[in-house]
DNA sequence: CTGAAAGCGCTTACAG
DNA sequence: CTGAAAGCGCTTACAG
């Protein structure tokens, strides 16, 4: 099985091998008749360009790099499954780096990993997307990247983002919609964008429902099981606990539901519990716990699609004009699996 | 930022380039001295070699690829972490690439994937391990590949595995422990040969205590949630139903828990239920799942290195010699987080 | 132990 | 619209 090279096409099309490398490139310049002839040897001889020596040539690596530091590991699953599908349609690999956001050496080892693999951009999620230092890092590098994140209007750069009021507001409308009048929420780290706005799109569901706010039906978490067991925990055992709460993800709603289940509360007779994520674990707990699902292996594949397509204005105009932050917002598909 | 090559570095130590590959390499047959200052000059300016020149001279790729199907996000992130350790301590790349053992185009997928990615090696975890097309295919191809996969002794490739036998007579043995004497088993699904060998660790934990075997009290499962639910059912509902319940995994034993919950059978007062591969379902359940922890990173990260060690030997004695099969067994750590 | 030359398979920059 | 030449940054094979 001897390799076959662009010279190898060029012959048996009796072009020069420069021309091959513009088919390949999809570039223009080229009369349909010859376009034809060497697709038609290119599909013959079943060539793959060598990447290794494209990316030498070109100077560019044909790879992304996906930057993640989350526990969901059905997230994460789903997140690469998207950046994986736009990588495949334009002929680019993923490198993933699983890291963590708050440690000190993560600007020198993403500095070595760019160094070395030269991925020629990046997907940035939560909580890297907040992160000033290495966006300023990434930026003096003049490192491509976008961003998978909740809407933030401060931010100039290319993102993704799914409407995180909006989830929140359908989520609390379903519970409103199932008779509930006081629903505990469960927000997420203090710190994130999404937090806030989940709070804003709760407090618009009551409004719109004539639900009076109460701040005691509110409570900080922080993603984590054990933050929903304790946030759960402070709403059930008011004087007048809620009959529904929804918590910003799944984990936190599973701790809700093993206090529930410690403080003897039937789910779903006295109490329904709401989650966020659509993870198996909302699938295989019992009762099934009712969640809204995230769309993020379409946000991760429009996140890939968007970053290749800048790289290749980045080539074409070579830096000479700014590029328009592009912006896609998605609802969420309101909650599935019913308690 | 200008990139740094081997020739800017070659120049700053006052020698060729050719002496300067040598350090990068590894290579014998450099004096100390040289090997020091070259280094010295290397960490200044802390200079990489560009990977993608690398691979065209060398001809590799600096690649592992990873294949992948299961349905288990918390295994494949592990198995991911594993490999990625091995692949950064070796200077190696990986390509992950989630695929469907079934598909009719998998091979040629796969043959487009090395055409153009070039993977040195690939690493396969089951049900590809079993996947007799696709090995032979990889043989006639010459592409070096290690398993991760329960112990086979048809398979003459390296591989890595746990012991499932053991695996599966500590978890019975720890319920047994527990004054458990009627002990209903789910298998995993039928064709894969861990299954065999878990119903043999069983059988000889029984054995040890003087147990009788009770065929009636092993179920063929899928490892899906839905077959848990089905094999629970048809061990809960027999006249004399098991005090306790090993599944081969984690998503059947949240079946199970499912079942009990409906026929009120309390967790874990009258039913002991053991699970395997300690996924974060089984933390988060209400009431906790006992569940025996799988290795999965080291047996990963083992499986990095073996392809890596591989594919030098490749190198050196070019293909003349053949290369033992090497295999590491390691011991399950026994079941974590009681009920 | 060290080096000069050629080459890996592409793309870039330039001509025509 | 097409091509000949040079070069990307390494390694290989060969000398010494």
């Amino acid at each position: 099985m001897k390799k076959i090279t662009m010279q190898d096409v060029a012959e048996r099309a009796g072009v020069s091998s420069k021309t091959v490398s513009r088919v390949i490139n999809n570039e223009p310049r080229v009369s349909e008749s010859t376009r034809k002839k060497i697709q038609q040897v290119i599909d013959e001889l079943n060539f793959q360009p060598n990447k290794s020596a494209q990316s030498l040539a070109a100077d560019r690596s044909l790879l992304l790099g996906l930057l993640y530091d989350n526990p969901s590991s059905a997230y994460i699953i789903n997140l690469q499954a998207g950046v994986l599908d736009a990588c495949n349609e334009f002929g680019y690999g993923l490198v993933i780096h699983p890291c963590e956001n708050n440690s000190p050496d993560l600007l020198p080892k993403l500095r070595n990993l760019l160094a070395s693999s030269r991925m020629d951009g990046l997907v940035l999620t939560p909580p890297m997307t907040e992160n000033r230092q290495l966006l300023d890092f990434l930026d003096s590098n003049s490192t491509p990247y976008v961003l998978i994140t909740p809407l933030n209007l401060e931010q100039s750069c290319p993102l993704v983002s799914i409407d995180d009021v909006m989830a929140a507001r359908q989520s609390i409308q379903h519970l409103i919609d199932f008779g509930h009048k006081r629903i505990g929420l469960i927000l997420g780290a203090r710190e994130r964008s999404g937090t806030e706005m989940r709070l804003l799109g709760y407090q618009q569901a009551l409004e719109e429902n004539n639900i009076p706010f109460d701040e005691g039906l509110v409570v900080q978490g922080d993603f984590t099981f054990e933050s929903g067991v304790t946030a759960g925990l402070q709403l059930l055992r008011q004087p007048q606990p809620p009959t529904a709460i929804f918590a910003s993800n799944d984990y936190m709603a599973a701790g809700v539901m093993k206090v529930a289940s410690q403080l003897r509360i039937s789910i779903p007779y006295e109490l329904s519990v709401c989650g966020f994520d659509d993870t198996p674990v909302a699938r295989y707990m019992t009762p099934t716990l009712t969640t809204v699902r995230h769309p993020v292996e379409q946000l991760a594949q429009h996140a890939g699609e968007l970053l290749i397509r800048k790289l290749k204005k980045h080539l074409e105009r070579s830096e000479s004009e700014e590029l328009h932050s592009e912006l896609i917002v998605r609802e969420s598909t309101g909650p599935v699996a019913k308690p």
